[in-house]
DNA sequence: GCAGCGCCTAGAAACCATTCCAGTACGGAT
DNA sequence: ATCCGTACTGGAATGGTTTCTAGGCGCTGC
């Protein structure tokens, strides 16, 4: 079969005996078109099963209407409802989303300023996951318009749609605090994310408004994945049992998992033995035994939102700045109070 | 700030003093250009910032380097994982994913056929969720290249990468049948999808080949969601205990989570009262209490595979046909033998 | 009866890169 | 000195759309 050369305006406006540019007037409602002569073209149209070609169209638009999403890990649930919302506010106004993974070989910014400059793509939409450097997505956001969500470079103020991170950090240890643990320890998440930096913040206000000094409560480094929240519960199992803190904060769900995994493995029984939350809400958590305590961040929301946001950039209503959503706590069957004895 | 116009290649070719054609072959490596001028050419590029601009190209090329993966749901890990396998062999030849969720409100097929014939991607990675007409895929499928995972049209051969789910139900059912389990049920998915055709095929067969009548065994109708395992276990639940099965085979994960959470809170568990098998392997399954006997399906593989399939269907290399992946069966805690008494 | 106005339409100039083709310059062979 | 082939270069056509501009036509109001 000989690929038949697709149907173009010219071939259309032929057709209803009609100029190229009535066409194009029709199609975009961008001029006046006597009934007639536009039934005409309508005709045409179904008739050629004509459909535009997209990339004359941006060409002369200078707009690709397509956006690209940036994102760390798409089996992370939290990350993929956030795509979810993007692409729903996406769709909705016949824009495209062009999925990113940043490959970790590399410096991926300068790949994507280069995709915004060749105008593949009209904008970026940015998660950042376990690592990136501020400076190089405030270079990214030179190239033309982004819209962070979930984090934000101190001192520039890149729109972005994040979470009020600090309060439900605050809250969900104060949950645990409320409980009677004193003896605490926190898994972090990569220090450079800015919502690592939140969570922690939001604990140590809370350590502080329970009489406790924030810096005598241990930090373990992690990196938001499971398997370092593996490897921290197994430096924290390696200390004698009466050091060890009753309950154990972790900046985010799998991680807590992670933590859950390891103790189980080495005969604890959690909360009993030893009381953890998380952060995220990951839909899983609700089904681990026990269930997890977290914080609750609407991701879809915040696609949601973060799109429609770059579309506003893109319409050029420059009402940037950040938008905050609130955090939820999520109480469930993972914390309870610490045993007498310790 | 003016958004200063982006330079094109007529800058270049005025600040390296050669012409626009020339730059063209220096950028592409389409003609032979004395290596003196080619410095210059390169030279004034990295001094302008230049990128081209890819609509035009597109535009020239008749090609947009694109292509569309319709996922239904992003939030299934398994789906996360196909598309992460998808979106890495697209960027190692430079290839941009757009993102497709169909919107369950209309057909989308139509849309998708929409955006072939619009030149806006070249291809489409297609994997079917919960309920699409073969015959639309089939017509989308004469609009542009498309490549189905996990998914054939009876029939018609389109391109496809598979998973030998046949197989994999198989073994999972002989499993739980060697446990001399003898009152089955099984909670099936959506009847449309060649998944859930397969796998209960592989089912029926595990049964006969144990001399049991496959036509006796009931089969729940579920639509692979959380929500229809609970329904399912519901109404199994509702039958008297004498004549409940012992064991429940469930066609996908999601399903099965459905009912052990359903199960659980009426007093019963897992395995001891009942055994639960599933179908994926999702990545929570194995953090469940108990852990989930399941089938893996190589996700990311599938999508990685996929992908290559439809980039040489794209570069004419026409080796189309269905290319199959073994399912591996992983055996965990979540079936034990029957109790004496039933 | 004519200027003036509103609708509508067609032509043509962008938009930017690719590629065919004709042409230049220069080395060597005759 | 002439001719030819090679290695390179530039002009121009092309791809399909949008949009500016000018103009045609039928009215109204004076």
């Amino acid at each position: 079969m000989v690929a038949r050369r697709r149907p173009t305006m010219k071939d259309v406006a032929e057709h209803a005996n009609v100029s190229i540019s009535t066409v194009s007037y029709v199609l975009n409602g961008s001029g006046p078109v006597a009934p007639e002569r536009r039934n005409r073209v309508l005709d045409a149209i179904r008739l050629l099963d004509y459909s535009p070609n997209e990339s004359a169209r941006s060409l002369k638009r200078r707009s690709a209407s397509t956006v690209a999403m940036v994102i760390p890990d798409l089996t992370n649930q939290f990350f993929a409802m956030v795509a979810e919302g993007v692409q729903r506010a996406a769709s909705a106004v016949d824009v495209l989303v062009v999925l990113v993974v940043p490959d970790a070989t590399e410096v991926p910014e300068e790949n994507y300023a280069k995709l915004l400059r060749s105008q593949r793509v009209d904008g970026v939409i940015y998660l950042s996951g376990t690592g990136s450097m501020p400076a190089a997505i405030y270079d990214l956001a030179r190239s033309g318009p982004v819209v962070l969500v979930d984090e934000q470079i101190p001192g520039r103020d890149l729109p972005a749609v994040v979470c009020n991170s600090r309060r439900g950090a605050r809250e969900v240890a104060a949950h645990v605090l409320a409980q009677g643990h004193r003896k605490l320890a926190v898994i972090g998440g990569p220090p450079a994310l800015w919502t690592a930096q939140q969570r922690l913040a939001g604990y140590r206000e809370a350590f502080a408004g329970a009489g406790i000094d924030p810096d005598e409560v241990p930090v373990y480094a992690g990196d938001y994945r499971q398997e370092s929240g593996v490897t921290a519960a197994a430096r924290i199992l390696a200390e004698p049992a009466d050091k060890r803190p009753t309950a154990l904060i972790c900046a985010n769900d799998l991680m807590a998992i992670g933590v859950i995994e390891c103790l189980k493995a080495n005969g604890l029984s959690v909360p009993q033995d030893m009381s953890i939350v998380g952060f995220d809400d990951q839909p899983i958590s609700r089904l681990l035994t026990p269930r997890l305590t977290s914080v609750r961040q609407p991701a879809h929301d915040m696609g949601f939102r973060a799109a429609k946001m770059l579309f506003d950039l893109l319409d050029g209503k420059d009402g940037h700045g950040a938008d905050q959503l609130p955090a939820i706590v999520q109480i469930r069957d993972s914390v309870c109070p610490p045993k007498e004895d310790s």
